[in-house]
DNA sequence: GCTCTGTAGCTTGTATACAAGGTTGAACAC
DNA sequence: GTGTTCAACCTTGTATACAAGCTACAGAGC
């Protein structure tokens, strides 16, 4: 009666997907603003479509924590809260710690490492300068370790607080200095790793976290004052 | 247009939650096997609701893990994966362990902990026997560690993963013996913290879930053989 | 016996209609 | 001017109808 394979051929999108993935992109972009109100039907017209797959998409950002359903009177974008993002970071450095602990002194490290030594460790002459790309490869690379610490959910929970931070990481690369940091700072972090240094590395990929989160913190205070007088932004100040 | 205020008002349950909690239980309770597939006319039908919020809780349940949608051809209860419990054990430790060590030395700490000392630290006269209420018991004690920590969003997370594990973990307490150990297990992580003992604690704390990822793996295989031949009778009575 | 093929009956994906409740603002009493 | 009421209009929640595609099976051809 059912196909015993589990495969599942590659298809058109669906809609309920295409709309998922712009919706992201709209609230990544600051194309909807934090604490932006609106209803199923304004999404559908503006997606040409009904609202069954609109629905679906937003009961989808709803438990990704990018929106929030109140009861016949709208949806509306989660307000910025900066106590969500640090303990959001908080989780992400936890995990990117202990899968670094448990790479260092693993026998065959080097040659898992070595796709991510020569992205990293190259020549200053053969770093790489767009800003946008920089921030993929960046969480490409922090994505990277935890795929190698072979546990699947541990990654799959990774990637997921990744993508919550996403909306405010995305700032961290405007600034100059940064990619340079960046890329010391990467290239710092494996050579520690391979000289099996545990404790060390897995401090030094803490700060370099830390540094981050406060140069968004930073940025993102910045960006918010200037574009609320202009969007009217709501911020949870509790 | 739109209401201030954050809150909403408490309100009779809704049809698509009803039903993912309904589903979740039959799930827990082996009543929809791993592997088994069902289509949403016949969960709609036994909930006496129409698909569409049966569809609704359906792509929750997809979204926890818990089922899988095949395109146009029905849905599947996910088949057992032992690896996939491992690795959520394994995080789940890792949570755990972090939020032991950062209550250790906490000033104020014993106040914090006075609800938890009250149900596990009392006298053997004391102690409760029945397993269910006893394995509830010990998720919440698990939970108010994390809750305790701090950190909302790394206690959403080890809840999530606890409600992953569940449908086996609910297995653990059927064994005598397991509930005077969980008894002396919490009761001495409770007092190695209050000592400020924190590598003990989580050492100790890291084999109590050990124990109980062994245990629940042994049973587990043998319950689900009986579930698979009861489960068989029960369709020709149908 | 085996393989192929077409079709009937199932499945999910999407659109639409209706139900129930929240919001807003104008009319009204004072 | 100020507070209250209520109806029109909005919202989401649910049911149903239809579209597109998969599966299983009967029957033809060999």
């Amino acid at each position: 009666m059912y196909p015993t394979d589990t495969e599942e051929k590659k298809r058109p999108l669906n809609l309920a997907e295409r709309i998922y993935q712009q919706l992201k992109n709209d609230i990544f972009d600051f194309q909807l603003l934090p604490g932006d109100r609106f209803s199923e039907n304004e999404i559908a017209r503006r997606m040409q479509a009904s609202r069954t797959p609109v629905r679906e998409a937003l009961y989808r950002l709803e438990r990704d924590g990018f929106v929030q359903v109140h009861f016949r009177s709208g949806w509306q974008v989660r307000p910025f809260d900066f106590r969500y993002f640090e303990d959001l970071y908080d989780v992400r450095t936890l995990l990117e710690v202990a899968a670094v602990k448990r790479l260092c002194g693993r026998a065959g490290l080097k040659e898992q490492l070595a796709g991510l030594l020569t992205l990293w460790c190259c020549h200053e002459s053969q770093r790489l300068n767009d800003s946008s790309l920089l921030a993929e490869m960046d969480e490409d690379f922090h994505f990277a370790l935890l795929g190698l610490s072979g546990n699947q959910e541990m990654a799959a929970i990774h990637r997921m607080v990744c993508e919550r931070l996403r909306i405010i990481r995305r700032l961290d690369f405007t600034q100059q200095g940064r990619i340079k940091a960046t890329y010391d700072e990467h290239s710092h972090i494996l050579n520690l790793m391979l000289n099996g240094n545990a404790e060390e590395a897995a401090g030094f990929l803490s700060q370099h976290i830390d540094v981050s989160k406060n140069t968004v913190r930073h940025i993102t205070l910045h960006r918010i004052q200037a574009a609320k007088s202009r969007y009217n932004i709501n911020i949870r100040a509790d």
